[in-house]
DNA sequence: ACCTGAACACCGTTCAAGT
DNA sequence: ACCTGAACACCGTTCAAGT
């Protein structure tokens, strides 16, 4: 195999190499999280991927859960929303919340920065900006209002968080599909539940089935509904 | 210095070293985590307070995470319930959910592990049987029942596994009071949220009080009436 | 200002060897 | 069966040195 050289119109070419920056680390971030999760983000995974060591990064990142929380950020913009409709606030709060559910689900792991995150980045002003003029504007108390948004948002997280652990434990199983995972899953608790001592623990063993319903997604809208239906208890 | 005989009396002194066992592995762990934090406790720390390497510990204990339920298990203990009385299920549903939520706190890092564990040992399958009889001596539909309890548990792992991210930032910050941690972080995001546009950003600047109140325990506790509200509502 | 290699002080887990 | 030392394959972060 003979080295071809290089043409000479090819004038000077540039160093191969990125030129390192924030939204270059920031979005290789995204991309290691969203392929293989949380544990295989770390600032090495993310050096090696831009071609250098751990200690470059710390020049546009002053540590890791900076990045995650920027990395959170850029995630918070892929939620989009409309304008406040007071009339329809049920729906339209509604709809957020699943929106904004299906979006921190698709990137499993970045859940639990949602969680720590204090909401100063771009898109979380944005997000909170809507949810309160949503909630307001339809008659709501700017105190019931806060309370309202805040509650709302560790829901949504909690659940994503969730989620994201047994994606995890799904992973490190070496599994695959999500669906075949949760079934056997659900199955072995069963399995368990049914052969506990009915006299001590007659609710348990009589409601197995109920109590080991495999649909993440109606469980979630399930405390969704719960906690809109309280709020238009409150308001009215 | 004379090194004095062991007394005839005494006969064969036990080995000093503690034989290991679960429970000691266990117990030993949750010390670490209240002490010093779901960062501190290492594998290897744990083995170190007993004397011996991190490899001995895995003769009790499958895996850390299997650590981590364990001990979670063990503080779930400390929760204690009485009797169903259905014509008062709306307070006693309160009641369970504050003092579990206290119980959580008072460990804060056990969180995660609340998170991600399945209900299957003796404390959470005592915890599982009491509000699933509570609900259903209430009147309330089996499946309902098992919707309810699950939600309402993540509701309480994922408030106070977020209080233990607070716990853990402010302890890698070096500070050690929880309440003016708290009053200092809320102060930043205020002044944070003064200095926003309020063109772009009417709602954020203009409740800006309502939006950084500090007091965790009053939003749980907002929380925790949004749903039982909606129970409620659902139920009649 | 930005980047780097090397080092520090850690991890969880495995494995062959011991008792 | 239980315990061990040593090793493997990793971490996040710092720091002095380079450009």
């Amino acid at each position: 195999m003979t080295s071809v050289p290089t043409p000479p119109w090819r004038k000077s070419p540039k160093p191969v190499k990125q030129q390192l920056s924030q939204a270059l680390i920031v979005e290789t971030g995204l991309r290691i999280l969203d392929s293989e999760g949380l544990d295989a983000l770390s600032m090495r995974r993310v050096a090696q991927e831009l071609g250098t060591g751990p200690a470059s990064l710390y020049a546009h990142v002053s540590n890791k859960d900076e990045l995650l929380e920027l990395i959170y950020d850029l995630i918070l913009g892929e939620i989009e929303v409309g304008e406040p409709d007071p009339a329809n606030w049920k729906a339209q709060l509604r709809a957020y919340a699943l929106e904004s559910h299906q979006v921190l689900g698709r990137h499993a792991d970045v859940a639990r920065a949602a969680m720590s995150s204090v909401p100063t980045g771009p898109n979380a002003l944005r997000l909170g900006e809507y949810m309160m003029s949503l909630l307001i504007s339809a008659g709501m108390d700017p105190r019931d209002a806060s309370f309202t948004v805040d509650r709302l948002s560790l829901y949504i997280a909690g659940d994503a968080f969730e989620g994201s652990l047994h994606f995890a434990r799904m992973r490190a199983q070496g599994l695959n599909d999500r669906k075949e995972y949760i079934r056997n899953f659900v199955g072995q608790i069963k399995d368990y539940y049914q052969s506990l001592p009915p006299e001590q623990f007659p609710m348990l063993t009589t409601y197995v089935d109920e109590l080991t319903d495999p649909d993440g997604e109606q469980r979630f809208e399930y405390g969704l509904d719960l906690m809109i239906e309280g709020m238009a208890a409150r308001m009215k």
